[in-house]
DNA sequence: AAAGCGGTTCAAGCCGACTTGAAGTCAAAT
DNA sequence: ATTTGACTTCAAGTCGGCTTGAACCGCTTT
């Protein structure tokens, strides 16, 4: 059972060890115990940082990411629920950004924020409070 | 031609004021000009701010979004790119996370991040190096 | 014995993106 | 005449997520 020291658990994620520091202190994830005084890592440890670099990679804070680790079974359940439903909100919101931006690359004016009538339509929609959202659910129908 | 003063273009844009003159003060979005002292908003300026906030809730730092906002021409469409690609791994990291993460929700482990075995395999994987970009693009070929 | 390495604690600093508070201006409504 | 409301500036505070710095410890290598 292998059990690493901050530094090498550290550069297996990635990470700076002062970073390890900083989560273990906010209790986010502690090391698997400690010898010396220095704290040791193991697989569940290193296990909780790359599910706590997913959620965070994806904007879940830090925070809700280690209640969800922690909540035990319907908890957890629901908690996913709730993170799977805010996934699909962004892939929604990145499909019609994405479409948008194509848009705005191909399109031959200048300066298409200015100019690109289709642009400057889908801007003043939300302008006039459409919320993105919903524009962008129109032009990518799930 | 309308010009709203700050506090009915942040309402319509579901800001707060404050924002709008941080966003002045930066130099993101500056007001269509001054009527006795006070800040007034055109629609290209609420066009601006329309853009900022999609770029934002994508995650993209108000500097670089209005950076590509004011690039000329080709500039503007390089950044455009580097925004698109970007968009393009989020989405596909979101949609490797939504597996992930759906796949959790089933699983009838009680606490699937410490029993189940796929859950766990995939962890350990992003320990032993492999990038989540790798995992996600693997299960969710574009 | 001295230097280097990798750790330790604690306090403070930093960055982005704002918000809040204090004090003042101005026009319209009571 | 005064109060209300929306604005102005400027300085300072907040929050999340770390990083940095100072001082120290214990082991190994030179």
């Amino acid at each position: 059972m292998e059990r690493l020291p901050i530094g090498e658990a550290a550069r297996r994620l990635g990470l700076a060890p002062s970073t390890l520091r900083y989560y273990d202190e906010r209790g986010l994830v502690r090391p698997a115990g400690r010898v010396g005084g220095r704290r040791v890592y193991g697989r569940q440890e290193l296990r909780r940082l790359a599910f706590l670099q997913i959620a965070q990679r994806l904007g879940i804070p830090l925070q809700a990411a280690g209640e969800v680790l922690d909540a035990p079974g319907e908890r957890w359940r629901k908690g996913l629920e709730e993170q799977i439903a805010a996934l699909d909100e962004l892939i929604a919101r990145a499909r019609g950004a994405r479409d948008f931006l194509v848009h705005a690359r191909d399109c031959p004016a200048e300066h298409p924020a200015r100019e690109c009538p289709v642009m400057v339509g889908l801007l003043d929609r939300m302008v006039d409070g459409t919320p993105f959202e919903q524009i962008a659910a129109e032009h990518h129908p799930s």
